[in-house]
DNA sequence: TCTGGGGTCCTAGGACCC
DNA sequence: TCTGGGGTCCTAGGACCC
């Protein structure tokens, strides 16, 4: 049976999402910037066509002439969010089914639709008008044929591409260079141009052995679902996620061990209040350090350490203890660290946790937990915290470029005149 | 002065077992 | 000339994604 996949985008998602709510950013380019207004990580259409490339450090992009036009805004996460739940739930109203590949796309189930392409263009407005955001779909049978479909549609600004018939499917293989299919990444895309596979069409062609034995199963995979073969379905349940990370690149440097110290508490307490409104609980963390990459004068250290729980826990006062544990194994001094972060491991729903002789339940803590929960995502992360707190928080993050929370916090809402 | 954050999957190789 | 031969589990690292 053949499959009809739809895949929708969001064009130049963070940056239209500004510019959704700020008439005065409309027509102009606008870019938006990665945490610590680091660097570019979104660009709209106009910025794109300024040739700003995707990822230019801020301070390089700020330092040329060509671009000191440009409007800029610090990422806004909570805007994005709420944003992208409003497309995704427009499109679901749509179609027969979905399944969200990430913030700003989303795999469709468009089997037996009729005039499927039809029904595409006309939701990609629906979608336009309801939520302002512009969204382009692509159609084939499989995952990396819609992929490649959407890619189209965004190049011909048409709403709309279905590559099901096998003209129209070549034409466009043809004309997709190698580096653009799903799946093929830096690596892969230099060791394919040596083979002499210049496009997505000579990719169709590669002899499957040949792909097997130099990219693996993921490779093969490919290779077939170019083909019209489909490997990947829908999930429509939501595998539980294995691991959970929260990570950040600091805006200043750390000498000291109680620097450090202050920061991992910051990074466990977000991880386990994430942990706890996902239900979940983990067996391991992981602490992560590291010193300044861009600065190879400076002393380079870099290092990790995993450390069990006893047993699945979400309580952070336990995963508090075992982060600050493991950064102590770490630690060196003498080192200017930059960058830190934790990852909780093997994470599972809290009912089905394994559990040991050390899995105990604490009905007052986990009370204790929920009532702190509550109160920081009311007033923002570290309103209340466990043990002893760091002073401040102004190292976080600098977002100089921060837009008001439009959609989520009503003293920011927009006022009609 | 200033360079993102959060994920997944696969594979190779080592440790250990019988 | 070399040499056991399977399994399983774990980890590190490489590749990719947005």
């Amino acid at each position: 049976m053949t499959h009809l996949f739809g895949l929708a985008d969001c064009n130049n998602f963070y940056a239209s999402c500004e510019q959704v709510f700020q008439s005065d950013l409309r027509g102009k380019p606008t870019v938006v910037l990665s945490n610590n207004d680091g660097c570019v990580i979104a660009l709209s259409k106009e910025a794109k066509s300024l040739k700003i490339p995707f990822g230019i450090p801020y301070f390089k992009m700020k330092a040329t002439p060509e671009y000191r036009h440009v409007q800029v805004r610090s990422a806004n996460f909570t805007l994005y969010g709420d944003m992208s739940n409003r497309v995704m739930d427009t499109i679901a109203l749509n179609v027969p089914d979905t399944e969200i590949y990430s913030i700003d796309e989303c795999f469709i189930d468009y089997n037996g639709v009729p005039n499927a392409e039809a029904h595409a263009k006309q939701l990609s407005e629906t979608v336009r008008q309801w939520t302002g955001i512009a969204i382009c779909i692509g159609l084939g049978p499989t995952k990396t044929l819609a992929k490649l479909a959407n890619r189209k549609a965004k190049k011909e600004a048409c709403g709309a591409v279905d590559v099901t018939d096998m003209d129209i499917r070549n034409d466009i293989l043809k004309e997709t260079e190698i580096g653009d299919v799903w799946g093929v990444g830096r690596r892969w895309k230099a060791r394919l141009l040596l083979q002499g596979i210049n496009t997505a069409y000579d990719f169709s062609r590669m002899d499957r052995r040949l792909a097997r034995d130099m990219m693996g199963v993921v490779g093969l995979r490919t290779v077939d679902e170019l083909n019209g073969i489909s490997c990947q379905d829908l999930e429509f349940i939501t595998p539980d996620k294995q691991n959970l990370c929260i990570s950040r690149s600091f805006g200043d440097t750390i000498h000291t061990l109680d620097g450090m110290k202050e920061r991992i508490h910051y990074f466990s307490t977000r991880a386990t209040e994430k942990l706890r409104s996902g239900g979940l609980v983990a067996s391991a963390i992981s602490v992560f350090v590291r010193g300044n990459r861009f600065r190879p004068e400076l002393p380079q250290y870099s290092n990790s350490v995993t450390v069990s729980l006893d047993g699945s826990t979400s309580d952070t006062g336990e995963i508090l203890n075992a982060a600050l544990y493991g950064l102590n194994k770490i630690y060196r001094p003498g080192i200017p660290y930059k960058k830190a972060g934790v990852l909780l491991l093997d994470l599972h729903p809290k009912e089905q946790a394994p559990s040991n002789l050390f899995t105990k339940s604490n009905p007052q803590r986990e009370k204790l937990m929920h009532t702190m929960d509550g109160l920081n995502s009311k007033f923002g992360p570290g309103a209340v915290s466990y043990g002893q707190i760091p002073q401040s928080r102004t190292w976080y993050m600098s977002q100089k470029m921060l837009s008001n929370r439009f959609t989520t916090h009503w003293r920011e809402l927009l006022v009609a005149k």
